[in-house]
DNA sequence: AGAGTCACG
DNA sequence: GACGTACGTGACTCTG
């Protein structure tokens, strides 16, 4: 049916019924894998009572205009349109697709075109429906939209009772008629799109004005009669920003469009498509509705089919020919343009060294389609490269540093413009140290550690080869290896934008087949609740470091170095003659030749172990395996603390940062390195003074709080032990009440070591308890510790049936779960042999250790927002504890606001049966805090 | 580069 | 009945 007279357009405003539904409902989440569904549940709604109340219309034509791309013609005209806009929030982002494909469902047109917003898109259809000679309804209640009504133009609220907006309801909401609604919005301006205007004039003023003139260029031009002088005196001097104001109110009716009013023709939905999508999103309710309505069965909504392989993407093949080297200004202003086109780029940038906070930026690339990437070149070296003391001018065809960064600034900041990368806690620390706050950001890496944490690394190069069959350029090929090795800087231009270049383009392929992968593997919520928002925190902290005392340090190393020497003397004497005291292989000969003692064992490589469990079994017997435990112990703290701490001293901050790996634990635990701060002793009292070298600023303390027993309180309420659960909400001393429990001792008469016993089967469980473990841990016969095995999961009847379901689970999904829905993929449990051993073990603990890894990723991203005000900074995470710096007068107040954030950390998402419960320290060093 | 050892949760 | 065995990490040293 061709439109024209006595037809009847219905044009939605898509992206008003997406926020409405969204503010509208409780985050819901669909239930078998968490996605966030509560807008698009609340958009079906609104779109079902549309079509319910459609019945017995004159409606002929009908389509949902949605936004696409959120920079358009206005942000060229003026780059502060809309800039005061929130980001769309973290849980609606995965739903705007869902809404086009429910629009879809409905069999209703949708409609979008990329750099438009759907406001010019139903100018345009309205005035091609006025000018056809049909009627056309806009059904929203924007008041953008109201200077579209009359000639057969109306506008419906879909919330208020469907009330109909005509060129009266105009006049009554602007004062003028929908003609001069421009002109009064160019003058009153608006907030909330962030349209400058005539300062000092609202709706009433311009109304009046208007009214008064006929028309905003008649008043402007007329401006000097005006008798208020304020208002003559602002109209005077704000005209430019009043007309810019005009031409960004004004909306473009006469785009090009694609289709025509005929394709938007009216048709009712196929109720099997229809079915088949809201059964997807498991919307129980309105499945119900519509099947009533339509006098069939409604389908049954289970556990969604394991999602069948998507198709990889179709991508142009890789061509490092077709990379562009950008030289300058207007070069680099080509990709920006083509960015803000997209809304999205894939981000990648060179430095001089793989340490974050000493690296220097060398290079930026970017691409924003398989294939289409550049390199922008800035800080690379003339001169002959291999030359070690070449030439230090900088190579031909690069850009000023912060001409570049001037200008790729605004676009990394740009809130509408998704920067993607793999790894991107590198490069946004990289921006962060030039002054870019980079954000907001999509990671690659993270998407792949959601998905397939268990089943591979996540490095670029691995995930290329992987998922796109492509083998990177090596990074080896460019730098050479050992001492010959060079920096980036020093890489020929030529070669680097081949190499730079290529991993922006990986990076973009990569997250277009991770991206729809997300939903169909259900971690989209992990992924976008515990994955991506960790990154500006984690950055934060570990460029914030923590201030390391380097004399105390110092001081301890000589003392250990002492003691060592004269423990080398001691042993030489017992042994007989000289020997390397930190060789396993000399120590094992000496013990269990030269000594002839007993219980030497080889292990696969035909050496005696020397192992500390062994060693202090040996004690007993002679006194030179004790002197080696001792030595080992302070060669330990020797190297790897009071020596190799200092080394990490940063120059110029002259603190200590450490880098959290976020991927680097298949649990969902953090790992942190180079150093690692999350291993600083504690257990011994000589390791635990390595932490008064931990120290605040000056006025400033250190605050540490920890989850009590976290594990244990988790293991409680997944395995549903009531008894366990009891004693936790009773604030019992767990491992007592488990003695208790299993030797029927009273807890006033219980003993230390019965405790201990009872300690140790409490963490056993945790990790997959065997009766050997447990004997070898408790130095208790095997079958005595199988018997305690055996009275604990008979006393904890839940326990069992934990490990039963988790292992089954397991071998079923190759993968176990945390409460939170992220993924531990377990590929090993079905093997055959000693593998299928550690794969069950590892399954068992995976969801208890991986929960309480998951409540503090909570609590660190919430903590962010709930410490803003307060003079405090958070700096390390080791697992169950949160380390912070606060000015000493705010130390308690950090303590009341962190405290909270953590104990209420699982919530809303899970409500665990036992309280969470967190203890804090304050003090001068690490050592007092904790 | 891998094994052994040991620091932490 | 045999098989090996607590879960998760990273850094340092020796050794081939």
């Amino acid at each position: 049916m061709a439109f024209g007279k006595g037809c009847h357009l219905h044009l939605i405003d898509g992206s008003a019924f997406i926020f409405r539904a969204y503010h509208a409902l409780p985050p819901l989440t669909r239930k078998s894998d968490g996605l966030p569904i509560g807008a698009v549940s609340g958009f079906c709604n609104m779109l079902q009572r549309y079509v319910e109340g459609n019945v017995g219309s004159d409606v002929t034509h009908v389509a949902v205009i949605f936004d696409k791309g959120s920079h358009t013609f206005r942000n060229e005209l003026y780059d502060q349109y809309k800039a005061n806009r929130d980001a769309m929030p973290e849980d609606l982002r995965p739903q705007i697709p869902l809404t086009r494909e429910a629009t879809r469902a409905f069999n209703i047109a949708c409609e979008e075109i990329e750099g438009f917003e759907a406001d010019d898109i139903i100018a345009t259809l309205a005035r091609q429906a006025r000018e056809a000679g049909g009627a056309c309804t806009i059904i929203s209640s924007d008041k953008d939209l109201m200077q579209l009504v009359g000639d057969g133009v109306v506008m419906m609220d879909a919330m208020k009772g469907n009330r109909v907006i005509d060129s009266e309801g105009v006049e009554e909401k602007f004062g003028v008629g929908p003609k001069q609604v421009v002109d009064v919005q160019a003058l009153a301006g608006d907030s909330v799109d962030n349209v400058p205007g005539a300062p000092g004039i609202g709706i009433k003023t311009a109304a009046l004005l208007i009214n008064e003139y006929g028309t905003l260029e008649e008043l402007l031009d007329r401006a000097e009669e005006i008798k208020q002088p304020r208002r003559r005196q602002t109209l005077i001097e704000h005209r430019e920003q009043i007309e810019l104001s005009k031409k960004l109110v004004t909306l473009d009716e006469n785009m090009e469009l694609p289709f025509t009013l005929d394709d938007l023709e009216a048709k009712d939905p196929d109720p099997e498509e229809l079915l088949a999508f809201l059964t997807e999103m498991e919307f129980r309710t309105i499945v119900k509705r519509i099947s009533d309505k339509l006098g069939v069965e409604p389908p049954a909504i289970e556990a969604a089919a394991p999602a069948a392989a998507d198709p990889a993407p179709e991508m142009p093949p890789f061509d490092a020919e077709r990379y562009e080297w950008v030289k300058d200004a207007a070069a680099l202003q080509v990709w920006l343009d083509r960015i803000y086109e997209r809304g999205y780029v894939a981000v990648d940038t060179e430095t001089t060294g793989l340490n974050e906070m000493r690296a220097d930026l060398v290079g930026v690339s970017l691409c924003v389609e398989p294939g289409q990437a550049c390199y922008i070149p800035l800080t690379h070296k003339g001169g002959a490269a291999d030359d070690l003391f070449g030439d230090d001018s900088l190579a031909e065809g690069q850009m000023p540093l912060n001409a570049a960064l001037d200008l790729l600034r605004p676009m990394l900041e740009d809130p509408s413009i998704l920067k993607i990368g793999q790894n991107m806690k590198y490069d946004a620390k990289i921006f962060a140290r030039n002054g870019i706050a980079l954000a907001p950001i999509d990671d690659t890496m993270l998407m792949s550690y959601a998905m397939n944490a268990g089943l591979h690394n996540h490095g670029m190069d691995q995930l290329s080869e992987r998922y796109l069959g492509h083998n990177p350029i090596e990074i080896k090929s460019l730098l050479g290896t050992g001492k010959s090795a060079k920096t980036f800087d020093r890489v020929p231009v030529e070669d680097a934008v081949k190499y730079a270049s290529e991993d922006a383009d990986i990076t973009l392929r990569l997250w277009q087949t991770f991206k729809p992968q997300l939903h169909r593997k259900r971690v989209t919520t992990v992924y976008e609740t515990l994955e991506r928002p960790l990154v500006p925190v984690l950055a934060k902290m570990e460029m914030s470091g923590i201030k390391v005392d380097r004399d105390t340090l110092s001081r301890m190393s000589n003392a250990f170095s002492q003691k060592m020497a004269a423990l080398e003397d001691e042993l030489y004497e017992l042994a007989g003659g000289k020997f390397n005291v930190g060789s396993p292989a000399q120590v094992g000969e000496i013990l269990f030749d030269k000594m002839g003692l007993e219980g030497g064992k080889k292990g696969k490589t035909g050496k005696y172990s020397t192992g500390a469990d062994i060693l202090e079994d040996l004690a007993t017997l002679h006194d030179f395996p004790g002197r080696v435990l001792d030595w080992r112990q302070l060669s330990k703290l020797k190297s790897t603390y009071t020596d190799a701490l200092q080394t990490h001293i940063n120059a110029e901050t002259g603190r200590v940062h450490t880098c959290y790996s976020i991927t680097g634990a298949n649990t969902g635990r953090l790992s942190s390195t180079e150093p690692n701060l999350q291993n600083i002793p504690i257990r011994t009292e000589e390791g635990r003074r390595i932490r008064e070298a931990f120290i605040a600023e000056e006025g400033k303390v250190l605050v540490a709080l920890d989850y009590s027993q976290i594990e244990l309180r988790i293991l409680a309420h997944i395995a549903q032990i009531d008894a366990l659960k009891q004693a936790f909400r009773d604030g019992l001393d767990i491992h007592a009440m488990t003695a208790s429990e299993m030797f029927n001792v009273p807890l006033d008469e219980m003993t230390p070591e019965v405790r201990r016993q009872a300690k140790a089967i409490n963490f056993g469980v945790i990790y997959g308890i065997s009766g050997f473990g447990l004997a070898r841990n408790l130095r208790i016969p095997r079958d005595e510790a199988q018997g305690f095995i055996d009275r604990y999961f008979e006393r904890f009847p839940g326990i069992r049936k934990y490990m039963d379901e988790t292992i089954a689970f397991a071998k079923e999904h190759g993968r176990v779960e945390t409460l939170f829905g992220r993924r531990i993929n377990t590929p090993e449990i079905n093997a055959k042999g000693p593998g299928a051993g550690f794969a069950k073990r590892a399954a068992i603990n995976a969801p208890i250790q991986g929960t309480a890894a998951d409540v503090i990723r909570r609590a660190m991203i919430r903590m962010d927002d709930a410490i803003r005000d307060l003079p405090a900074r958070m700096l390390l995470q080791v697992h169950d504890e949160l380390v912070f710096e606060v000015d000493k007068a705010a130390a308690d107040d950090l303590i009341g606001v962190a405290r909270e954030v953590m104990e209420g950390a699982a919530h809303p998402a899970v409500r665990f049966d036992v309280p969470l419960v967190v203890d804090a320290g304050i003090g001068d060093t690490w050592a007092e805090a904790h």
